[in-house]
RNA sequence: GGAGGGGUGGCAGAAUGGCUAAUGCACCGGUCUUGAAAACCGGCGUCCGAAAGGACUUGUGGGUUCGAAUCCCACCCCCUCCGCCA
């Protein structure tokens, strides 16, 4: 969520900004929360006015009542008060609420540095190791994980429908030691807390992260207990801290969380979708970052590094991204988007999304700390990013470490995890 | 799912229809002090307003009333017990 004060301070501003993500901006909207806003101060003033008047009068109709004096006069205007008090406070509530609707769907303001432009203009940040080159025809994930026996689809498909892939054997077992051992570096090396949390929120949580109103087609919905199925551990995880105040000393805090993510993906069918590349149902390992304003754009880069770090260590060739105005998530201020190179599919597949969200989803999920004591609270800052998203990380893994014969052979790392030196038939 | 109890500032905790929602702790500023502690004074939520000032704030939302933390209705959450259950 915006900030109010600034829009009203700086609408030429907030309307640039906005602008740079072109129609999906919503810059429009800055027009109209002004005209609210003057009409809301000016209900404002008129019934504060007034019912200082009837706080002022009650209290002599008091005064009078105990010293046994008749007050009727008094009761009977103050009911006339009261009747234009409500007017008043309806039109104040009609248009807090319509200005809340339009900053609920108003996405965050791109930093500078973010390119402006669709997804042509996103740049090339860096890139590590090379995009490997097999001397045989590569082989695409699905066939290999088919052959391997480490991927069934046509049973996913049946007990589920498509887009909710089967693990079996020991592709059940890589997947559950890449998430095991990407927890324990999160923890052990990256100085991150483990969570274990909730995969049904409450559409207030999903309207804190940003996901709600505006996105509710993207997510599953249990319509009888209204609950939401989680799209990413971001959601649960950064409103861990809802409504809450902390004290200065508390932050940064940082939390990584183990979930499955569920998605709809409406709209996207048919469309890059084969194996594993775009599914409803994935394992996603989550950072999330809670910092003080001044450090969050450092954090960013730290939070990348750490994603980062898991490719290389399992020798991945990857690229970073930093993603253009019309790319950028909703509630996002910039976001750098890790791909890791896959060559059965012979493409760059994005495995990570690192983001920070500047006060966007603060504002929206309360998330306030004192920033000294006795100083009045802040907006904290959040980030987050996938590290590492499951099924393409699979999908490179098995793509890049295929050898001619047709098994897979693991990375250096995780062999004494899994107990094997490679996967075959 | 059923019964009962509860929800008041950062924390503890009083107030059962009316007079500024007490008081204590914590915290911030000041006085005093060589410095600190203690003591004392002031401050310590949100909104509107240039300011003076005013309004709002007792889990949430409604209702009754001139006036609600207090009475009524609905909902949420926590605790205790019962039932069911991996």
């Amino acid at each position: 969520m915006l900030d109010p004060r600034l829009i009203r301070a700086e609408p030429e501003a907030v309307r640039r900004a906005l602008g740079r993500r072109g129609k999906a901006g919503g810059a429009e909207g800055v027009s109209e929360i002004l005209e609210l806003d003057a009409a809301r101060r000016e209900a404002i003033a008129e019934g504060d006015g007034l019912r200082a008047r009837r706080n002022e009068v009650s209290r002599k109709v008091g005064e009078l009542k105990r010293g046994g004096v008749d007050a009727e006069e008094l009761i009977v205007e103050m009911r006339e008060v009261g009747a234009r008090i409500a007017e008043l406070e309806a039109d104040t509530q009609s248009c807090d609420a319509r200005i809340e609707e339009i900053l609920l769907s108003t996405p965050n303001l791109p930093l500078d540095e973010v390119p402006e432009g669709g997804e042509g203009a996103n740049e090339l940040v860096r890139s590590w190791g090379d995009p490997i080159t097999h001397p045989f025809p590569a082989r695409p994930h699905w066939e290999l994980g088919a052959e391997l026996s480490l991927l069934d689809l046509p049973r996913g498909a049946k007990v589920s429908g498509s887009g909710f892939p089967v693990l079996r054997g020991a592709g059940a077992r890589l997947q559950r030691i890449l998430i095991d051992w990407m927890l324990d570096l999160h923890v052990r090396e990256h100085g991150y807390e483990e969570l274990r949390v909730p995969y049904l929120v409450t559409r207030e949580t999903l309207t804190g992260t940003g996901q709600l109103p505006k996105f509710a087609e993207e997510s599953y919905f249990s319509e009888r207990d209204d609950l939401w199925l989680i799209p990413t551990a971001e959601v649960p995880v950064t409103n861990l801290h809802r409504d809450e105040l902390l004290a200065a000393e508390e932050l940064p805090i940082r939390y990584t969380a183990y979930t499955p993510c569920f998605r709809r993906e409406a709209g996207a069918a048919g469309k890059d979708t084969r194996g594993l590349l775009r599914v409803h149902q994935f394992d996603k390992v989550e950072l999330v970052r809670f910092e003080r304003p001044e450090r969050s754009r450092e954090a960013l880069e730290e939070l990348t590094a750490e994603a980062e770090s898991i490719l290389q260590r399992l020798g991945l060739a990857y690229r970073v991204i930093r993603l253009a105005t019309g790319d950028l998530g909703f509630s996002a201020a910039m976001t750098y988007d890790i791909e890791v190179w896959a060559p059965g599919v012979e493409r760059w597949l994005e495995v990570s999304s690192c983001s920070t969200f500047g006060d966007y989803q603060a504002r929206r999920a309360n998330l306030r700390f004192r920033p000294a004591p006795g100083e009045k609270p802040e907006f904290m800052h959040t980030l987050n990013g996938s590290a590492l998203a499951l099924p393409r990380l699979l999908v490179a893994l098995l793509e890049t470490f295929q050898r001619e014969d047709g098994s897979v052979e693991l990375p250096e790392v995780l062999r004494e995890r899994f107990g094997a030196d490679r996967l075959h038939r």
